[in-house]
DNA sequence: CTCCAAAGATGTAGTAACTACAAGATTGGA
DNA sequence: TCCAATCTTGTAGTTACTACATCTTTGGAG
């Protein structure tokens, strides 16, 4: 009732868009492409380009949504499961799709592009935030005796953790990559999630 | 040796912009006010403002720096003191102070102002990311036997304990002001603080 | 006191991300 | 077939910010 042929191709313009900044932004740096070339390179009008994404760093951003992720896995986590078990959880299954075959290349690029630039910077910090709401939403959505303080707090610290996580696993990561030096990365990494997350039960 | 006439009058020019600025900005909303229009109400030219400001938002948090307090409590506290506890009385003796008499309404001015821009909100998560990265330095230095992961651990869910508490803070505070409900709200506050604190000690 | 060099202030010109809006092109459906 | 909605485009602005040349003030050497 939706899909006729003009929202596809309202879709497909979109990709394309989306496709082509995606590719100048890896290629050559956030800051280093204009919205010009980018609406040049998909030949588009650069109004069109604004009409689909409201801002540049959205041309970056789109189609990632991990930020949903956390609050999600709270909301469809078995009844009686400690919630800090269900985000660490949540967590390793991202970073271990992320590290899969086929995706740590892609990372990898997204994630040095995105040191790179102070704009994307502070678009994932803003992105942080938002999820971090949702997440304390969430929180208390499941157990509604849970002080809205408390729930915050939570949403926070994993947000804080998740950060140093980050952080973290773009400095091990980026380093060679041959396959035994990225099992001892691997392992290295789980050691520090582990620590990380046994930190946020102790609090609660 | 470095303060001549010369250095005298620079600083004085910064001072009139940067107070110019902040008049501005609080009384008709940080997005409202062009550079252009601070320039002219200072009295100097455009330019002159950006040879003293890097950005619009230097503008608005020029001369605050509170950003360095956490750290330097770190550095300078007696040698054998729990540095949660140092960083909780850091963080009273902040809010203490903003609380006030004379200080409360300029925060709240403030805290405001910057609620109400994106642009300034973008940048207190800027400032604090800068925070955090220099507790998080100056905990180890304090401690070199401490791993640097848990020196950024510590320090993150401690700027997100602080993020918490100030959002808790400006939900609290700008109800009426009225002496009774003050006292209240403090009372509110100290709880919150105790709490927050308290689940940071039992993490570490 | 004079005059020069440095440093601060100014003005001009330009870039890039946006916004508002009017006008053109395409498409779904009556 | 044709109209109306919707997508796309072009034009004209605004604003933060940069580069750079020029003007003005000032501290200090002679």
């Amino acid at each position: 009732m939706e899909i006729g042929r003009r929202e596809r191709k309202k879709q497909q313009t979109r990709q394309v868009i989306s496709d082509v900044a995606t590719r100048l932004f890896l290629e050559r740096g956030f800051d280093a492409v204009t919205v010009a070339e980018v609406a040049k390179a998909a030949d588009v009008a650069v109004q069109t380009v604004f009409n689909h994404f409201p801002t540049k760093e959205d041309l970056f951003f789109d189609e990632t949504g991990w930020w949903l992720g956390p609050a999600e896995a709270i909301r469809n986590a078995p009844p009686e499961q400690n919630p800090i078990d269900t985000l660490e959880q949540q967590y390793l299954a991202v970073v271990r799709g992320r590290l899969a075959n086929g995706h740590l290349e892609t990372w990898r690029e997204f994630s040095r592009t995105m040191a790179e630039s102070q704009a994307l910077l502070a678009r994932r910090r803003q992105i942080a935030e938002e999820m971090e709401r949702t997440l304390a939403a969430a929180l208390q959505e499941r157990d509604p005796e849970m002080e809205p303080l408390t729930a915050r707090l939570v949403a926070a610290q994993f947000a804080a953790a998740q950060k140093v996580l980050e952080d973290e696993l773009a400095r091990i990561m980026p380093a060679e990559a041959r396959p035994e030096q990225l099992t001892a990365a691997n392992a290295e990494l789980e050691r520090a999630t582990g620590k990380v997350f046994a930190a946020l039960r102790r609090a609660w």
